[in-house]
DNA sequence: TTATCTGCAAAAGGTTTGCAACTGA
DNA sequence: TCAGTTGCAAACCTTTTGCAGATAA
């Protein structure tokens, strides 16, 4: 758990005014998995966080997993990332931010310092950006140094 | 086409190389393949690579344009993108790069300049970063403002 | 009350694999 | 020569869809 549990509160507070903005529910599957996908501190698959919910003795549909990632995405509080081909997906709390995504464990950090590019007007108008950062994080450093020596 | 002849020709020969290093050979398939895609300025899906090839008369099957991916990435003269759920693929002659990616047109334009960041040594050890705009590309930016007229 | 959501089973799509024939180096 | 490549068909997996019943607001 990477938050205190009132600020889990406020949090889900956010999300349940977010969902309702767009006519969306929080049911009682979706804020169950919910509360899981927001204290894992780490990309998951959509299989991934079904079989997580699972585990937790949530239970709920594969399909309803998808439809949730899709709705969250919709209304910005869940990411994708492509790594080696696989789609994984990381909550997150809408204040843009960028990532720090550990290759090994899949935990992810949240930067909250932008990149600065300049002269990029010409290119066109910009919509959005991404600016992610991979590599192992503070505790999967010393795994991955050994496989070099 | 965005390069010149002579241009491509270089581009051609260093891709060899690249693909030689690793054991990988260029095979006539893969030669035809890569000639249109390194001069079509788009990211493209699989299937999207596979039909304009067959548009421009060369045959090749399904299978071999994965594989030509696969191959290209290792060797990292391709780079994927996650657009809207779909995987996209552009080529990217090696030298490290960022993107600009038209939403509408998915054409993509290369940044040679890195976003600077401070203060992340303290995630972890960064293997790599990725650092991409997606927008409207100057031609697409006028029927996509006359949408909110 | 009713628009939205759920879960199942089926369909759809995209991607990978096995294999026999082929080919670049 | 022979390791790597090709194309087909089949297998595989992930994701989406249709639908009848359930439920949040």
């Amino acid at each position: 758990m990477n938050r205190a549990s009132n600020e889990n509160h406020k949090d889900m507070e956010q999300v349940t005014e977010l969902l309702h903005q767009q006519n969306f529910r929080l049911t009682r599957e979706r804020a169950a998995v919910l509360e899981l996908f927001m204290q894992a501190d780490q990309m998951l698959t959509p299989i991934q966080l079904y079989e997580y919910a699972q585990k937790n003795g949530v239970e709920i549909g594969l399909t309803t997993v998808y439809r949730l990632l899709e709705v969250l995405t919709k209304v910005g509080l869940c990411s994708p990332f492509l790594v080696d081909g696989v789609i994984y997906y990381t909550f997150c709390i809408r204040h843009h931010h960028h990532h720090f995504v550990c290759l090994a464990c899949q935990k992810v950090q949240d930067i909250f310092e932008c990149p600065s590019f300049q002269n990029l007007t010409e290119y066109g108008q910009i919509k959005y950006h991404k600016a992610d950062m991979f590599g192992y994080c503070t505790s999967c450093q010393k795994d991955h140094e050994e496989q070099f020596l």
